[in-house]
DNA sequence: CATTAGCACTCGGCATGCATGAGTGCTAAC
DNA sequence: GTTAGCACTCATGCATGCCGAGTGCTAATG
């Protein structure tokens, strides 16, 4: 357990080390306002907070700088998650602005995200939100399996081979896709599902016998996987870090950037809620000096996509962790309203 | 004028120092299979090119570099333009891939053209293709002048006053707005102009008095300035270049990327045809040690846009000079048809 | 017993000097 | 006109030495 002399030492460390990057010494933590020990004695307290792991020497007579155990331990007990700030309303601001595409609102809120913050925002977000359906098509097979394909407004297919119960005979089939043809015609892929199972059930059912189970066996296409995409803002704010010195860094981040499937992995898995990954703790190399704070949104409580910052482990986490705090319920309350009033 | 060796000669340094970005000295040319000469004789003859100021020396005893003007002369002179090149098959067969939206033929056409040559693609193409008209609206300011408001589906709106003559009187201007929303509600912006001379003047004139004196004094809304969209590909692929070893460089040459302002500018003046601008010949200073190719792309006969390559001064002109040819009569070619299809 | 002053020690950063080798310019010979 | 030979130049890399920031330890202090 850190005594409350280590914890403000610590903490001025940590904050004097994101500000200026350079390792502190004991004598300029001395100097400080709220400090009234001596250098030695923050020697002292230093020496022992390397041994608990907190901090790290650069070398053996350099200042210290925050370990990522240190990081970690400022993330998880000093930053109040939650605490107010001015950026919110610059965003809300900016959010009620002429957003009026799907496409815009996420471009955006990743340019915001990285003008404010210096560091490299990704949003992961579902990429069928302007496709449209053009047409559903379903092809017998064999006696008992059939392939349903789905064509997208954007040239997009969806295909799935099911195997066709018995119960279902080969005109009621045709019937069904006629029907499911007219009816869906330009709606998003995103509401296929929903349109079909709340407005187009009873109907459905009037036409075709026993429509449930036919559909059982076509849901999975039109329940499939939604492709994801991945929008970035300041791709090239990390140039300006002093971290990024060093050319082959900048080289091997940038490679990594531009995979982007690597990426999408990454954002894909994130929990609920804002989660910070410090340094090593990320599982790709290029970022293993970088830290990755992830939020999600969701749209009418589902969640649909995830926002992150790409930042030098020397992060500013407690401005970084509000503003993504933030972000994330106004994209959620933006995407609610743009739903209700599209369609 | 040059000798046929000096020609030679300074084929063989600029192609050597293309390929390996270090200067060339007398021994390694006199190695080459087409070299019968001495390095001293070699020598000699680099000392007059330098002192014609197509080389330099990077100190006082180093081998050579080509200079801009080196490279001017290579390119003016000795690289082949419309020469074959495999690379015009891949083109071919990837444009003819799916390609169902402007946007995506543009941002493929980028990507493409990056990968291709490791050098940073830009295209510049008109923003509009997407945009459909929602709503003219006339507003009368004053006895003679009126506004008119023309707002797309994205949202964006487009304004301008103008004074009305008096041969038009208000209800007429209102029948005429009445119809024209009616009938062009859903017309892309870059089409307006067209569909309404080629389809709607007898139309109008059967319901407006005198339409073509009225219709003189809102064209300019309907034929209002293109915004322009670039479109990026490989930004990061000058990274790998050997003279981005400097992070200085890289750092600005990576802000002036991010000025798309500068940058459009820069692709906006483009002449027909192929250009190559060569280092200090580039007005912006972030790019004076690169060299940017433009091409520009047509439709239907008008210009649309312009393809442009950014690479190092020491860039693989022949290949990259065929490459951008054969993309921009092929994108020539795709919008035509794009243009065709599309209502 | 906690705190602090003092001092020897460590290490990165920078300047200096020196050897090496690639490459040149010039002169004289072919 | 071409080439061999040689003195010269300069970038590069390596060893050396110095400076200053910062530490750890010890002993003195309250």
């Amino acid at each position: 357990m850190l005594t409350e002399r280590q914890l403000l030492i610590l903490q001025v460390i940590i904050d004097d080390f994101i500000e200026t990057a350079q390792p502190v010494g004991s004598r300029s933590i001395a100097k400080k306002a709220n400090i009234n020990y001596s250098p030695a004695t923050i020697r002292n307290e230093m020496a022992d907070l390397e041994e608990m792991g907190y901090l790290e020497k650069t070398h053996s007579s350099s200042g210290r700088i925050p370990s990522e155990r240190g990081y970690r331990y400022y993330v998880d007990h000093m930053v109040l998650h939650r605490e107010a700030a001015d950026n919110i309303q610059i965003i809300r601001n900016i959010m009620q602005d002429g957003l009026f595409e799907f496409e815009q609102i996420v471009q955006s809120s990743a340019e915001i995200l990285s003008r404010i913050t210096n560091y490299t925002s990704i949003i992961l977000g579902p990429e069928v939100f302007d496709t449209k359906l053009k047409q559903l098509q379903i092809i017998s097979l064999s006696e008992n399996t059939a392939l349903a394909i789905l064509v997208t407004n954007t040239g997009h297919v969806e295909h799935r081979s099911f195997s066709v119960p018995e119960a279902i005979n080969a005109s009621d089939l045709e019937k069904m896709v006629n029907i499911l043809n007219d009816r869906l015609h330009g709606v998003p892929i995103f509401k296929l599902h929903e349109k079909l199972n709340d407005e187009m059930l009873d109907l459905m059912n009037k036409y075709v016998t026993d429509f449930e189970t036919s559909y059982d066996y076509l849901k999975a296409v039109f329940l499939s996987e939604n492709p994801v995409k991945l929008y970035f803002g300041g791709k090239t704010n990390l140039l300006r870090q002093p971290e990024f010195n060093d050319i082959d860094k900048v080289r091997s981040f940038y490679s990594m950037i531009e995979e982007e499937d690597e990426i999408a992995s990454l954002l894909k898995g994130a929990a609920d809620g804002i989660k910070v990954t410090i340094g090593h703790e990320n599982k790709v190399d290029a970022i293993k000096e970088c830290s990755l704070i992830t939020a999600t949104y969701e749209m009418n409580e589902e969640q649909m996509g995830t926002i992150a910052l790409l930042g030098p482990t020397r992060m500013e986490y407690k401005k970084v962790i509000t503003l993504l705090d933030a972000l994330s319920t106004e994209m959620s309350d933006v995407l609610y309203e743009w739903y209700n009033n599209n369609e």
